[in-house]
DNA sequence: TAGATTGTTAATCGATTAACAATC
DNA sequence: TAGATTGTTAATCGATTAACAATC
């Protein structure tokens, strides 16, 4: 279903916008306040917590603190979240080291590569060849991977990953990946993301009144 | 327009799967085959098209190398498109060096980072001092830029770029950015996409028949 | 010609928004 | 109480899909 999927990420939104309200001394937020600050309309705020069952107070909003547990609980933010990262070139490495992940209750676990040159044992976040991938999986109990190797041995590596056990994939290779209908797939292309700027960008200067909201 | 926007998504989707199909000798394709590769529906292809006035043969579908290069200049590829990226941290550098964009037509001109350790003026893209930037960007003529900076810099950024004449930004920073109207803005946040992941897996593993197909 | 595929219109589907009764 | 905000229903809006006439 399309809807939750942006239902969702308008969660993580709201749950980041919170933060920051927090921040200001907010211990209750209305409707209003989390529209605004994420870009959606009041409605779509309630709107997306009903659906969710989270409820406010009639005349007082939500409580801040309140909500930004259940908004984490929701996204499963109320453990640690191990994960791996197959390919430890450019964007696996970079990922590895990104520090917002750690900041938000994702650590990453361990990288893989093929490529023996790579690997690294005694490094912050190990890193381990691809034939150590099924016993870590199951030895660290983890279900999410991500994809950052070459798109010629991206199904390959996928194959391998939920053989392992892996259940939910973020893949950057660009193209579309099969997998059994149970295992969760979510795509970024980062060549996709700036050729779109690229086109929208050209848009605007030949024709200043098309107007657009970036996502 | 959002409408558009995913619209012209998908045409670089196309552009992509056209790619590997004329590998496997098409020398044309239907709306069929494309809407098969990409996996939307064949009317989904052909009304796509038509919105960019792209027509085929009523009977003989779209020769491949025409439509490929229609595509291509529809999304501003027809020419190498410079971009500069600002930040040079893990994910700026990584975008630095990433392969997949030169073989689009993208050519990363320079890294900017204020961190006087970072600037490094010989290697193959040079990493200039922000001072640098206005200057740069209007004798190279650039139009588009990469945000890879904190949170907290990044609206400071985006203001500075603005003021050097960049009209498209792709964002990395997990914030909504403000800047006048005509600026196209197009966001990526890792931590979201990683979230969002982590959210749907947990879902399907509660309850398997919550499919969900990824983005 | 008969068969197949496009291009486009109309129908469907789903998501967002507006409105308002409930109520604190 | 009067005023304000939620939670939800109904209305709107827009995107996708189905269907089919045009035609190669």
């Amino acid at each position: 279903m399309i809807t939750t999927k942006n239902a969702i990420i308008r969660l993580s939104r709201y749950k980041s916008a919170l933060a920051r309200l927090r921040n200001l001394g907010f211990v209750k937020v209305f409707s209003d306040n989390l529209a605004d600050a994420v870009g959606v309309t009041a409605a779509q705020v309630r709107k997306d917590f009903s659906m969710f069952a989270i409820t406010g107070h009639r005349r007082g909003g939500y409580q801040t603190d309140a909500l930004i547990e259940k908004l984490n609980s929701l996204l499963g933010k109320d453990s640690l979240q191990k994960v791996i990262v197959v390919g430890c070139g450019n964007i696996g490495s970079a990922l590895m080291k990104y520090k917002s992940f750690e900041q938000e209750g994702i650590k990453i676990a361990a990288g893989f590569d093929t490529s023996g040159s790579f690997v690294k044992k005694s490094s912050e976040v190990p890193i381990l060849s691809m034939d150590e991938l099924q016993s870590f999986v199951s030895k660290h109990k983890i279900h999410i991977g991500v994809i950052a190797v070459p798109e010629a041995v991206a199904q390959a590596v996928l194959d391998q990953m939920v053989a392992a056990g892996i259940k939910g994939v973020l893949n950057f290779a660009p193209i579309r990946l099969r997998a059994p209908e149970n295992i969760v797939i979510n795509n970024v292309n980062l060549v996709l993301e700036l050729e779109s700027v690229i086109y929208f960008t050209r848009a605007v200067e030949k024709n200043p009144q098309a107007l657009v909201e970036g996502g």
